[in-house]
DNA sequence: GTAAAGTGGTTAATTTTATTAACCAAATAA
DNA sequence: TTATTTGGTTAATAAAATTAACCACTTTAC
């Protein structure tokens, strides 16, 4: 019933930032900076950790001869989102 | 969608211990750390922040001579509690 | 009766995490 | 050409969680 909760999923901010990458499959760093009213460098940061997870994948590119940095969750990313919602539940008392 | 998370419900052992005294109503200190797996020192500084948060009250007294700590919900707590279960739901792609 | 161990905690110190502030390289605008 | 903006990264700091050390009292064992 009260599973562990992921610990790298568990923060505000990063949960956030899977949210929307688990229905985009692709975002923008500015797009998730916008989205999650993150700063830049606080976004930059959790984007590590969540890759560093192995939960999404952060593709530098350049569009117009400036920076774009892509952000894809991954499988093992949605894998873990999935767990998370199902183990949270057990501490909200959702079926 | 994406709200704020209540800072104070926003951790694992802070939302263990609410997820149980919601249903239970009132718990006693021994009750709470063995459910949690917490250890004691954590869960009193945990207790702590609930209870300056109004979130829970917590009465000492005494059972065979031993110190019994018991723990309830508030009012307060429960309606933050409510509001947390529905904002998670926003990040959580949950109705 | 007194030393050792257990109960039920609290508090201080440390570790871990998150956030901010400072920075950087390249591009554009004034 | 010197600001300013874009799109970030990284070092420094603040905040949070966890552990380790402690405390008061009780019970047990000698």
């Amino acid at each position: 019933m009260l599973n562990e909760l992921d610990p790298i999923l568990h923060s505000q901010l990063r949960l956030a930032i899977m949210s929307l990458l688990v229905s985009l499959e692709e975002a923008e760093f500015v797009y998730l900076k916008e989205k999650t009213k993150a700063s830049a460098g606080n976004l930059s940061l959790q984007l590590d950790k969540l890759k560093d997870a192995g939960y999404v994948e952060v593709i530098k590119t350049f569009k117009n001869n400036y920076p774009l940095t892509k952000c894809k969750i991954t499988k093992k990313g949605i894998k873990a989102f999935e767990k998370y919602i199902n183990d949270i539940k057990g501490y909200l008392h959702l079926e």
